[in-house]
DNA sequence: TATTGTTATACTCTATAACTATA
DNA sequence: TATAGTTATAGAGTATAACAATA
């Protein structure tokens, strides 16, 4: 089938063959640091989604249960600033942790004001299989980059998100 | 001042000082490639924010524009399936980047059922000053990785998103 | 006055079901 | 019967303002 001319918003351009379906192409996109982060990003986290279904647990939820088993007793607005949660949200995270009994909020003696945060007995087993699961994502990023260049792509990363 | 026990959960733990409110670490998730993804794409996501406010123009109607640029005439789906985007939240995109006069929807002759895609001339103007705006994010990374880096992390994010 | 946790709320993104018109 | 575009809607994720308790 030969191509056929189509006026669009005033200008002649070529009508795309039939078939050629698939072949739409990002060429503008594909050397872009921040198109690729969040196509890598959306496609790590429908990864993450998958492995961790069974244990029903949000990426947001499993940063969360492994930065207060780092850093118990800790005050709730520390955490959530550590980990680049607004306040508010992080009260409703907590609040759906502390239904299903995988972490507490204890008022401080020091500071009336504030939380400290730690796991229960059953949140810290919940996070060992986590970790696992984890791990497991992780061994899946190294069988496809190389140990090497994984850990060049994390440190990047990191450095990005500091100094820009 | 000495640390005081606190009893937390069950368990005894050492209640941190005062003035480690810095301190918090996320030792588990540090070495994560997701979490490491989430916090770099945050960041990066909000420098687009600030360098693209004049142009009022979102990560989504940027890709939008620079993809029916590189592919004019296509179908509606097939912009939005090449860009991961739902066919039904394209939609809105389309009907906002067309109510501001950016691109255009055709009935096409070949089949009356789809939408050809195209840049108006006002679309063509704001897509190349949008263009001179990433290349100096793009240039930020650069000044942040170095050339060589920059190019291996879009690769690497590349074949992850493929292949994970 | 300032800070911690909280409530309420809104806005953006993303996802799904169902409709219409065309094929 | 299937596909393209659309509508409506629901669910995350994220953001801001304002309040009570405490410092």
């Amino acid at each position: 089938m030969a191509r056929r001319s189509l006026k669009l918003a005033g200008r002649e351009i070529e009508e795309p063959e039939d078939g050629d379906a698939a072949a739409v192409e990002l060429i503008s996109l594909s050397d872009i640091v921040g198109y690729a982060l969040r196509r890598a990003q959306m496609a790590v986290f429908e990864d993450f989604g998958r492995r961790f279904a069974a244990l029903n647990l949000s990426p947001a939820q499993y940063s969360t249960l492994a930065t207060i088993g780092d850093n118990p007793g800790r005050k709730q607005s520390e955490i959530s600033a550590a980990l680049g949660i607004q306040r508010p949200n992080f009260v409703v995270l907590m609040d759906e942790l502390e239904r299903r009994g995988l972490a507490e909020r204890t008022r401080s003696g020091d500071d009336r004001r504030s939380n400290a945060l730690a796991l229960t007995a059953s949140g810290v087993e919940l996070l060992k299989r986590a970790r696992a699961l984890q791990g497991e994502q992780e061994a899946a990023v190294e069988a496809i980059l190389g140990g090497e260049e994984r850990k060049t792509l994390v440190a990047a990363l990191r450095k990005l998100a500091r100094e820009i």
